[in-house]
DNA sequence: ATTATATATTGACGTTTATCGATATGTATG
DNA sequence: CATACATATCGATAAACGTCAATATATAAT
């Protein structure tokens, strides 16, 4: 029990951090290789690498390899289950 | 445009601790007084204080101050709002 | 008024997180 | 194989966070 809610913890600590929000926003224009998205935000390469690593163990993003590029997405079942653990609140 | 993707952050790390996740468990049930919560926690009462200020700073948690006790429950209006956030994502 | 109880605030401490530059790994191409 | 480029990992550092004990504030009861 305890562990679950250290789980679901990780989950939402995907969605905890400004530039990680504005990765996700920017993905909900389509796929995007991180050399792209590196361009648009303002932080180092090492820095958008360690964000998409927790937005994929998250599961709320989903990366494509093609050769050298990594491609990212949203996922859709990764927010489906997000939004599960909320609608669990509802009243 | 930054200065929202601070706020959403902030709203969502009401969700990024254990302790808080267990706190809004208790809470699907009705409405808790601190000294309750505090009884089925195991954290002291500052900590709880703590947590119970990002909850309702976050809005996901209402409180209702009666006399000396506080009673806390979910706020179906704050998780109306990040159910919102989050179903801007879908695909 | 004094005392007791419920909650909030403060100050300190260790842990985690976001960040960077430097370096390593992987993959295509000359 | 050597070089170039995309991404990942490492090591360091500063800021944010979770936690507690101690103290303060607020309210009720004696």
């Amino acid at each position: 029990m305890e562990k679950e809610y250290e789980q679901k913890a990780r989950v939402f600590k995907a969605f905890c951090d400004p530039n990680r929000l504005k990765i996700l926003d920017i993905l909900k224009d389509g796929e995007y290789c991180a050399c792209n998205l590196l361009e648009i935000l303002d932080v180092s390469q090492s820095t958008l690498s360690h964000h998409m690593k927790i937005l994929t163990d998250a599961k709320v993003v989903s990366v494509r390899k093609d050769g050298k590029w990594s491609h990212y997405s949203l996922s859709k079942e990764g927010f489906e289950l997000v939004m599960h653990y909320l609608a669990d609140y509802k009243i």
